[in-house]
DNA sequence: GTCCATGTTCTTTA
DNA sequence: CTAAAGAACATGGA
């Protein structure tokens, strides 16, 4: 569940609790999760400090007090928390990791654990090599993406602006919720051919997506069933959804139905009559 | 039983 | 050879 602005808020929510906190690994019910599967989790964080928990597309980024890195990735279904040890761990609680106190005093918060659960098990861990970039393929933040550098992104492919803008290749961060929403707000037609959008239309989509993502971080993501912070907490971003999820209801500027058609696959929310002209 | 789901990657097709 | 389309992955809920 967690495209950019939920990631966004788990790191936001984890940095705190885990900067400066050493790692055990207490728990691995299913090393499957693991990418390469010749890592050794328990043997490479044990003991380990955390220095940084960042973000860069999905992906959640970790580096150690050792110069290591790893990234979790919450695929679909996937979430990332921070519980009292003594609580019982959810089902598909696939890792857990016992963190020890803050090295200067810190104090608060002793007997923690890290867990990741993820039913459908589109997520994991993967561990980085040395001189490994964490988003290697990856394309531009979506937030610091100038206008002028999307339209040469967008014109390098025919296919459909909607399916364009989930390629992670092509802008980091993006999905199927985030996309509808842009795309609505842009007042661009989900199947128009991305090389074959105006200036003007790409201007529109640049600061669409800016601004759908800023909102959406500022109420902490949209929980539809799974997401939760690193708190446990659901976002809060869903009800403001104008066009996901919507299909057949009242499009929320010129009440006409808001359509659903697939497109890569994925279902396509829109409102024919604000995003006509295909 | 059927269809659908916030994602990515591999395979097949054009 | 390359780009695009489709299937596959695993689980649960409606």
């Amino acid at each position: 569940m967690p495209e950019l602005p939920e990631v966004e808020t788990v790191v936001a929510t984890l940095r705190p609790r885990l900067v400066g906190r050493t790692l055990v690994v207490a728990g691995l019910s299913r090393d499957d999760i693991v990418t390469p599967s010749t890592a050794d989790l328990p043997a490479l964080l044990a003991g380990r400090r955390v220095v940084d928990v960042s973000r860069r597309g999905k992906r959640i980024v970790f580096a150690l007090d050792d110069g290591c890195r790893f990234y979790v990735h919450l695929g679909m279904t996937g979430q990332l928390t921070v519980a009292a040890a003594d609580a019982a761990a959810p089902p598909h609680t696939h890792l857990e990791i016992k963190l020890g106190p803050a090295v200067p005093a810190g104090g608060s918060g002793r007997g923690e654990v890290l867990r990741f659960r993820d039913p459908r098990r589109f997520g994991g861990v993967w561990w980085l090599g040395p001189d490994e970039p964490a988003d290697r393929g990856m394309g531009p933040e979506p937030l610091t993406l100038r206008p002028a550098a999307l339209a040469l992104r967008l014109a390098g492919t025919a296919r459909a602006v909607k399916v364009a803008l989930l390629d992670q290749a092509v802008v980091a961060g993006l999905g199927n919720i985030y996309v509808d929403e842009s795309l609505f707000l842009a007042r661009i037609h989900p199947l128009r051919p991305a090389r074959g959008l105006t200036a003007p239309e790409v201007g529109r989509l640049s600061r669409a997506i800016k601004l759908t993502l800023r909102r959406a971080i500022r109420h902490r993501g949209s929980t539809l069933r799974d997401y939760r912070d690193a708190d446990g907490n659901a976002g809060g971003f869903q009800s403001l959804h104008r066009v996901y999820d919507r299909a057949g209801e009242p499009c929320r500027a010129c009440r006409t139905a808001v359509a659903r058609i697939v497109l890569g696959g994925r279902s396509t929310h829109f409102c024919p009559k604000c995003q006509e002209g295909l």
